[in-house]
DNA sequence: CTTAATATTGACCATATGGTCTATATCTTT
DNA sequence: AAAGATATAGACCATATGGTCAATATTAAG
């Protein structure tokens, strides 16, 4: 009985394949806690939609043509009206997943779920939290895991980082390198002479086995000089 | 009886509690499947003790003076004998779990979980699956998408991306200079004078609001010119 | 104590880089 | 046809950068 008088929460579900769409709806309609405010079977439609009927959480499908799947997550979060995408996907590709949770999916569920998993991940989503299915969260995490170690196996593939061989002060000198100081600069902040700049930027340069200033500074970036930085492939 | 010619799985643990430690031996001990092969209360001892006893799996706490825990994760994994970590802590703290998670932990529990979740996180560990309890995936997805969230805020905050007003040609004037090429290397590989690649320099210079080459590439690398990379705090 | 590594500086020089100004030649858009 | 954006290039100049050699002071290691 209280339950009728409890606001049903909007939901808004994309995705190219009709059949499974009005599927879904049946299955939320059934359910009852759910008021399905629109369907699309693309990403233009349904970004429409969702500014007049602002849902509080989208499905979006993630096989659809092209990557408009990927693309859709971020242009909802683009309207900036606070809705949450719970995204929906045929397999578990982990370079999918991956993707998706870090545009700002709220969750990943897959069609091959059960449907009670499907609305238990809607209704957590709503709630503010995150679903991820513990196979998935699997998967994502070994790609999350791989992609960093293919990163560090990168940086000390080649023997050694030469970055190890600079001295202390050249390492604050090509810090200050990596931020665009100028020679000038560099001499002022480490209060020291510009000719004691360029005697260790000579040093640097030999050890790091590069020419000029800028290709110190990208082998510093690409070889986590910056050690609080990480790159990651996106 | 069969269970007793089952190989146990060699296991260690690392707190620099010890009571805790004891209190966790008895209980793997209890359960039976588990062979304890040690325990140490810092890495150092604890790292000889793997290099020794080979265990599958060590449980190591990431709450030790210093960061002793984090640093625990990279040396045992520079060891190189396959171990697998399963970190261990008595609060769930976001950055704590996502840098442990970074550096290859197959899973993070809490001090406080029920001892047969516990159990059951070794167990899975073991049988090559990465494992976290839904509350500590969730608090790790939360800052996960939050770092991505604050890299593109940061990255479009200046109204729009300066980069976006370069011409096509002082892209490919901008992308030589972060290779590290040299005005005379650039004015080769696309067929001008090096008097044109200082124009196009100087240009590129007035749109990104920058002094000299050394700024350009920083500020190009920093605001997804080369859109496959993004970084992320660590 | 002696040697080696590191940090510091000066002098000199060649080249690269960056700033400014002017001037074509295209190409697109109105 | 005219205006605007783009790509091209020369001239001139000031400064920054990079290369090399030599020298001293300090510290660390043997």
């Amino acid at each position: 009985m209280r339950r009728e008088f409890k606001k049903k929460s909007k939901i808004l579900l994309i995705d190219d394949n009709y059949e499974h769409l009005v599927g879904i709806r049946e299955l939320l309609n059934l359910e009852g806690t759910f008021d399905v405010v629109g369907i699309a079977t693309n990403v233009t439609v349904g970004l429409n939609l969702i500014k007049k009927s602002q849902p509080d959480i989208v499905l979006l499908d993630m096989n659809m043509p092209d990557r408009d799947g990927l693309q859709g997550i971020t242009e909802i979060a683009k309207l900036d009206l606070g809705t949450k995408v719970l995204a929906l996907s045929g397999y578990d590709d982990a370079d999918l997943i991956f993707r998706a949770m870090k545009l700002g999916a709220k969750g990943y569920v897959l069609k091959t779920m059960a449907s009670a998993q499907l609305i238990y991940a809607i209704e957590e989503v709503i709630n503010g939290k995150i679903y991820l299915p513990l196979a998935l969260s699997s998967r994502f995490f070994e790609y999350f895991q791989q992609s960093f170690r293919e990163e560090s196996e990168k940086q000390t593939s080649d023997e050694e980082n030469l970055l190890s061989y600079l001295t202390q002060r050249e390492e604050e000198v090509l810090e200050l390198l990596t931020q665009g100081v100028t020679y000038k600069g560099v001499a002022g902040k480490l209060f020291i002479s510009e000719t004691t700049v360029k005697t260790h930027v000579n040093n640097i340069f030999q050890k790091l086995q590069v020419n000029d200033r800028t290709q110190a500074v990208l082998y510093a970036i690409n070889n986590g000089f910056l050690s609080k930085k990480v790159k990651m492939g996106v």
